[in-house]
RNA sequence: GGGCUCGUAGCUCAGUUGGUUAGAGCGCACGCCUGAUAAGCGUGAGGUCGGUAGUCCGAAUCUACCCGGGCCCA
């Protein structure tokens, strides 16, 4: 006997006893164990933060992370799955700021670095709890009982070795970063919390300067025939290159002036002097009036330098620049009374608007800076952290914003402006502060990643990513574009930076391990079980090797982009510890995260690996796209449309959200989700397998049916049409799986669980229903039996609840022996030999003309119940002809027709023929009823009357009942006729003409216009 | 502003190398059927396949540009 199953059930309810016996016998641990000698098949877990709510999002992520491991243990893989938590960064401290009531670094320093870490650190499990349970109650199998942390000493020790391995390589320096500054709060801002503090409505001035040209290179082509001479103009002194800016206060940093190589600019002749710009922009700039005299492109005019507007030497301020190529040392030049600086040419110089030319400061903005690198150009900051003018410029001390006119004015004074007037764009300010920020280039260390691009792209194409197009876009663009990671923070809870300095003699050393910094000479501050944070580690200190002079650390922390990206290694301690560990799960085989973390996680993953091992450390990626509320809107908590997985899960259960994250749409893409669409999955998909197991089980416990090992021979074709398209299924499924494809792979199952409950089941019921247990009833149970079984197989990965359930019930009540879990058995392997083409297409012809043929009925009016003599098909072929011939008898049942005829000819509707026409093919039904049929129909009708009055009734499907009848003699004949029939329907011993007593339940009928009285009791065998 | 991506029925999505009249499910209306089913069946309404231009005998599909959503970057 199996478990009784009802029709009507909670899927919460089953899943949480599900969890129960998965927990009570330690089934997860148990499939990893068990499979400890197997290949082993490595997940790397992407580590969340804790500190806030597991929102719905979370669950896509973590479903389609279980899936793809379920289903390689399954496939005989031993899959370990190691939990991990992200604990640093900056919005851990931004969470504790506010609850601190802090609006800037200052304050924190005040408040004392150790008590605020102590906060930031109890903080992040804060919901930690929450995350725990949820990840059970999805069914996410993953080990949370020793996840790797990032802020252990042991995690944070890794780091550090992998820090010193990339300072031993050379790819570790010290540059600057142009970041966007507070000039109030004095410190940097993410950009995340930049992107809070945008305004669009900014008014800011718009000036046009004249930057005087000092002379030409050698090679300029001079057009004579032009009848104007641009070298005379320029050694006479009065020819301008005019640029456009919105930060006047910029100027003093100005080192030089960019071009856009192929654009044509214009020389024209305004008040006595003589102007360059692009020439697509003259009449933007007022200019449109003026004759152009002659023209140049871009690149003609490279190399042409120009007087500074400012001299940074007669104002006292350091002109400084990269020593010999990239990053690195900055070098102070000497001073130049007669300095000039040279025209660049520059593919970020638009023709929309200013005038063609951009002037370049790289102390104040990113591409400036970046063009000042690779041009090394001179670098000129005369503007301290407060966003004060230093040096000794007439608005020296002044905050940039209100230098501004000041500058303008004193350009106006000595003729390099040519127009000044305001305009209206977006800009960016302090969110917590409403200051204005300003870009600014800063000290900061870097891992030269640009070193090892080509690596990077050369690893990136073996990695296999879904969706493709991530690989060489979004991806692939982000590693061509790679520029060196700035990784130091100036902040307070992350990994501290291990690199020390000498105060005497500017000796750096990175320490990559406890070991080392034990060993250093006249170390201070260091304990053997000290918490490795700031404030404490800014305490170690010990002789530098070169001259004897105090070593300290540099203050910053590291990006937490690096601790996340370091987890490969740093999960295990390595190499300090579990060398065989790391050495055997390494790479991964595959990780999964949201597309956000293309620059995020995937990149720090990757780029540590490449620069550490030269090999990129995971093969398979699952890329998925953001989950957006009904409306498309994005789920945030101020707009309050986030959905509480929670609500999902005590309603719908956990299957069912899974199944709808794995097959509702392609998983790369944004989808927009509400949780009725959750309800309709339980509905559409889980209800309709579970009421097909429940049938199952309902009547195989009727019949005691007991599954044999092997199913005997079958002649049904239905039986072989259900076989063949299982075993196509298993085969369709496991290579979807293989291939990264849970949503595709889960359709097919969908598809076909569908037809087996409207298909195979409605056809079989008859088959279950009747008295003989002959050799069709036990074939007909033995395919359902094996379907079920291997269905639950199939949906272990997707739907580990129900398919547990459906296993234990169907396996496990039968056979001990067989795995405790249906996680514990092995993922069902395709018998080819049993895939018939042909009974699938001839199936799939029989349900398209049942389909027609039902049409046709429905349009003749005639009831279903009523049997057809005939039904007459055309079909597109002769084959066709021969594959519905041998389906005939479901096409027959189905339709409720007597008799199949085959013709090639055009039907015609008439009188007596209903026909229905899709393409090339026609059904139609003859509706000509005889007397004989009119008797059949009229039994038919009794039957659903007394089946519907068994139900009213209260009666199992399997009580017997004494019927009584009164009608006329029509009435009387047709129940003799149809007796056996009727019996066998109705489950009636006897069929009594006459009245019943009073303790039968009885109702009245008019059947095709005769007064009919039926009469049920139910009655003992 | 740039890169990537998505846009097909009211909603969620299929649509193969370009090839008959663009499909399914849900929802809606009407009808049918029902002793596994919270279901099923049939009919209908509902589409300028985001827009424009092009290539082609032929475009939802290929190309260019534009519009809108999303993510990342600025």
């Amino acid at each position: 006997m199996f478990r009784p199953v009802n029709s009507r059930v909670s899927f919460p309810e089953i899943e949480r006893k599900i969890l129960e016996l998965w927990r009570n016998n330690r089934i997860f641990e148990k499939s990893i164990d068990a499979r400890s000698s197997s290949p082993k098949y490595i997940f790397y877990e992407g580590p969340p933060t804790a500190n806030g709510n597991p929102g719905i999002h979370h669950v896509l992520s973590r479903v389609f992370k279980d899936v793809i491991p379920r289903y390689k243990t399954m496939k005989g893989f031993c899959v370990p799955r190691k939990a991990g938590w992200d604990t640093h960064g900056l919005p851990v401290e931004l969470e504790i700021e506010k609850q601190l009531g802090f609006t800037g670094k200052a304050q924190i320093e005040d408040y004392g670095v150790a008590k605020f870490n102590a906060l930031c650190r109890e903080s992040v499990f804060k919901y930690l709890k929450q995350w725990d349970s949820l990840t059970e109650r999805i069914g996410f199998w993953l080990d949370m009982d020793d996840p790797y942390v990032t802020l252990d000493n042991s995690y944070i020790e890794s780091c550090w070795w992998a820090i010193k391995q990339l300072w031993d390589k050379g790819l570790i320096y010290q540059g600057y970063k142009v970041t966007p500054h507070c000039p109030r709060c004095g410190t940097s801002l993410s950009s995340h919390e930049v992107a809070l503090g945008y305004k669009d409505d900014t008014v800011d001035p718009s000036v046009y300067i004249k930057f005087k040209m000092h002379s030409l290179p050698e090679t300029i082509a001079v057009d004579k025939s032009a009848g104007f001479s641009l070298p005379k103009v320029v050694s006479e002194g009065s020819a301008y290159l005019l640029a456009w800016t919105t930060t006047p206060w910029t100027l003093p940093g100005n080192t030089s002036l960019a071009l856009a190589a192929d654009a044509d600019y214009a020389v024209i002749e305004y008040q006595g002097h003589y102007l360059i710009l692009a020439r697509a922009l003259l009449e933007q700039a007022g200019l449109g009036d003026r004759p152009v005299l002659t023209t140049y492109k871009g690149y003609q005019l490279a190399g042409v330098s120009y007087i500074p507007l400012y001299n940074p030497h007669a104002y006292n301020v350091e002109r400084k620049r990269a020593r010999a190529g990239l990053q690195g040392q900055f070098d102070i030049q000497t001073t130049d009374p007669n300095l000039t600086y040279k025209v660049i040419n520059a593919d970020f110089v638009s023709m929309e608007d200013g005038t063609g030319i951009v002037h370049i400061a790289p102390a104040f903005g990113e591409v400036d800076f970046l063009a000042g690198l690779e041009r090394n150009l001179d670098f000129v900051q005369p503007v301290d952290l407060a966003g004060n003018i230093t040096g000794a410029y007439p608005f020296a001390g002044k905050f940039v914003k209100e230098a501004d006119p000041e500058i303008v004015e004193d350009l106006d004074k000595r003729g390099l402006l040519f127009k000044s007037s305001k305009i209206t764009h977006t800009y960016p300010f302090c969110w917590r502060c409403d200051a204005p920020l300003v870009y600014y280039a800063k000290k900061t260390w870097y891992i030269r990643t640009s070193a090892r691009k080509d690596e990077m792209i050369a690893g990136n194409r073996q990695i296999n990513w879904y969706p493709e197009h991530i690989k060489e876009g979004r991806f692939g663009d982000w590693l061509q574009n790679n520029v060196d990671w700035a990784f130091s923070r100036e902040r307070y809870w992350g990994t501290p930076l291990n690199i020390w300095n000498c105060e005497k003699c500017n000796h750096y050393e990175c320490l990559g391990g406890l070991d080392e910094i034990k060993t250093r000479p006249g170390l201070q501050g260091f304990t053997d079980k000290m918490d490795l944070h700031r404030p404490y580690v800014d305490d170690i200190n010990y002789d530098c090797p070169k001259c004897g002079g105090k070593m300290n650390r540099q203050s910053e922390v590291i990006d937490c982009w690096f601790d996340s990206g370091a987890m490969p290694f740093a999960q295990w301690h390595y190499p300090f510890e579990n060398v065989e560990k790391f050495k055997e799960s390494f790479p991964a085989d595959y990780i999964s995260e949201a597309v956000d973390q293309t620059r995020g996680w995937f990149y720090s993953l990757h780029a540590l690996s490449t620069l550490i091992f030269d090999q990129p450390c995971y093969k398979n990626v699952i890329c998925l796209g953001h989950i957006q509320d009904a409306q498309g809107e994005k789920m945030s908590k101020t707009r309050g449309n986030v959905i509480d997985p929670w609500i999902v899960l005590d309603s719908s259960g956990a299957d069912a959200l899974r199944w709808y994250m794995f097959t509702a749409g392609p998983p790369g893409n944004v989808r927009r989700m509400s949780p009725v669409m959750v309800v309709e999955v339980m509905r559409s998909f889980l209800m309709t397998l579970w009421n097909t197991y429940s049938f199952f089980v309902i009547y195989a416990n009727i019949d005691n049916f007991v599954p044999g090992k092997k199913a005997a021979a079958t002649t049904s074709e239905l039986d072989r049409w259900l076989i063949s398209s299982l075993n196509q299924l298993v085969s369709d499924v496991d290579e979807l799986l293989k291939n990264y494809d849970p949503t595709a792979a889960g359709r097919k199952i969908e598809s076909f669980v569908n037809d087996l409950s409207n298909w195979y089941v409605r056809r079989s019921r008859r088959r279950f229903w009747k008295s003989q247990n002959d050799d069709d009833k036990l074939s007909a149970y033995n395919t359902l039996y094996q379907t079920l079984v291997t269905l639950s197989k199939l949906l272990a990965p997707f739907t580990p609840f129900i398919a547990e359930e459906i296993y234990q019930n169907l396996v496990r009540t039968v056979d001990n022996n067989e795995p405790e879990s249906v996680h514990l058995a092995s993922f069902p392997v395709a018998d080819k030999a049993l895939i018939d083409s042909d009974i699938m297409a001839g199936t799939e012809l029989a349900m398209k003309v049942c389909s027609m043929g039902r049409a046709a009925r429905s349009k003749s009016a005639v009831k279903v119940r009523q049997p057809l003599p005939r039904v007459v098909v055309k079909t597109r072929s002769s084959h066709e002809r021969e594959a519905l011939i041998n389906l005939c008898t479901q096409i027959l049942d189905e339709l409720n027709v007597k008799d199949i005829e085959f013709t090639s000819e055009e039907l015609k509707e008439d009188k007596t023929l209903s026909v229905m026409t899709e393409g090339d093919y026609q059904v139609g039904v003859v509706t000509a009823i005889s007397p004989e049929l009119l008797s059949e129909g009229l039994a038919r009708e009794i039957v659903r009357r007394l089946q519907t009055m068994r139900r009213a009734h209260g009666l199992e499907i399997a009580d017997h009942i004494a019927t009584y009848y009164q009608g006329n003699d029509q009435i009387d004949s047709v129940i003799n006729e149809f007796a056996d029939y009727i019996r066998q329907e109705t489950l009636s011993i006897e069929l009594v003409k006459g009245p019943a007593d009073a303790s039968a339940y009885a109702e009245k009928f008019r059947l095709s216009g005769i007064e009919v009285t039926l009469a049920i009791r139910k009655q003992e065998q």
